[in-house]
DNA sequence: GCGGTATAGTGGTCTGACCAATGGGCCACG
DNA sequence: CGTGGCCCATTGGTCAGACCACTATACCGC
């Protein structure tokens, strides 16, 4: 067998540098990176191959840029990585909804029952906030399901498990688009405002079991409302 | 309310552009980009602005470029994105494996279910093989953890669901690190590998309830053989 | 002290150039 | 006619130097 050959990309290696750098503790989440300009000297190279590298390490959701001020590593528990699994998978066939459906029935339930368990005040507070923007906009999508997306985020944080949290973030985007169809469903956002109470409900009494339940209601709903969808034919069967 | 700032990078625009590209099928997988001179001048903007932007479409994973061929769009059903979620976690801390387990435990049995009553012979071909290697490496770690690791692929694979795919894709980075560890446990390989046979009955016999039970009891040896580790105090308590 | 302003530093973009790899066409040779 | 080697146009990768917009800070007049 022969070795595939490395076709050694410059800004590859400094991204691997960078990488150890803050694996090894050199650069701690927060820190201010070195200007581009210095970086390059000090790596020898010029300040175009550092930018592909600081490019590569924005995507990777490792670090973040401010035109005038500098680039810092980002702070692991923002949720601004927003990892864009969504688009990879978009490409594939429309009938994503099923299986996100499918995603959310495994997942979701068992967060909610993990949530009951470990959720904080503040987390409390974000869905109770999220509930009631609910309310407020029932006649904004955009901002309904922002809010609706805020409140399962809330609840994936109050898992308590950063992979969780990850995962359900991975997957947002994803959720976004589904919801607007869901939206003209007559009179599902009033039947999700209930569901989401029960859940909130069942979470605050610390009650796994039924925050489990609830938020399988809750999604046998979604599922319902989704399936009875505007005819939208589209495809070309 | 104030709408967001939108703070415009001109790649960023671009990116968009191209994404839209793609999804409307104007790109398909494997045609090739407009080179980066001639996109720049289409776009009314500088070369840069557009390497930058195909710099985010290649950590995106969308886009492959070979220097002195183009740049193509990637075959959607690649595995070969490898999206470095894993990175972004070894930061945080070192306890991810309490996390990953947690995870496991609630992604996995659930798959092994959907994949009973939906695997192919293909795969199930694919899990008997990874089975086999596993068999003959037992003293080689290296090999019998990728095989392992192939059990579990072909596993979720086969509960024919893109968005399960992927997240498992995404999290075999963490598992294998884990099953180094495991892997020092005496005997560990060989009570793994009654557990995988007994998945791989079950999924072959198309029993959803027995394939849960038994992937359910593997992740709790997989739990008890990773908390008997090595004495390796590390956590202040 | 306070508020506004100069200033230096940063990332973002542009220009134009050269390098290295690739692939296809051309041509001399067998 | 086939083959091998060479040339050359094209492409992505890298470089150098410049300018812009923005930011934070130090400074200065009031």
């Amino acid at each position: 067998m022969y070795k595939a050959v490395r076709t050694s990309r410059l800004y590859e290696q400094i991204v691997e540098q960078i990488e150890d750098s803050i694996l090894k503790g050199a650069l701690k989440a927060g820190d201010q990176l070195p200007a581009e300009r210095e970086l390059a000297v000090r790596f020898g190279v010029s300040r175009t191959a550092v930018r592909e590298a600081i490019k590569a390490l924005h995507e990777k959701g490792l670090v973040e840029a401010y035109s005038g001020r500098g680039t810092f590593i980002t702070d692991g528990t923002s949720r601004a990585i927003r990892q864009s699994l969504d688009l990879t998978l978009k490409i594939g066939q429309a009938d994503n909804s099923i299986h996100l459906e499918e995603v959310r029935e495994i997942l979701e339930p068992e967060i909610a029952a993990l949530a009951a368990t470990r959720i904080e005040a503040s987390q409390l507070a974000m869905m109770r906030e999220a509930i009631t923007v609910m309310d407020q906009q029932r006649l904004e999508p955009e901002a309904y399901i922002e809010a609706d997306l805020d409140f399962h985020l809330a609840l994936a944080e109050a898992a308590a498990n950063p992979l969780i949290l990850s995962l359900i973030d991975s997957i947002v985007g994803l959720l976004r688009e589904q919801r607007i169809r869901i939206f003209e469903v007559d009179g599902g956002p009033d039947r999700g405002q209930v569901h989401h109470r029960r859940i909130l409900d069942a979470v605050e009494g610390r009650d796994p079991g039924k925050a489990r339940e609830a938020m399988r209601d809750h999604l046998r709903q979604v599922r319902a409302d989704s399936s009875v969808t505007p005819d939208v034919p589209e495809q070309k069967a």
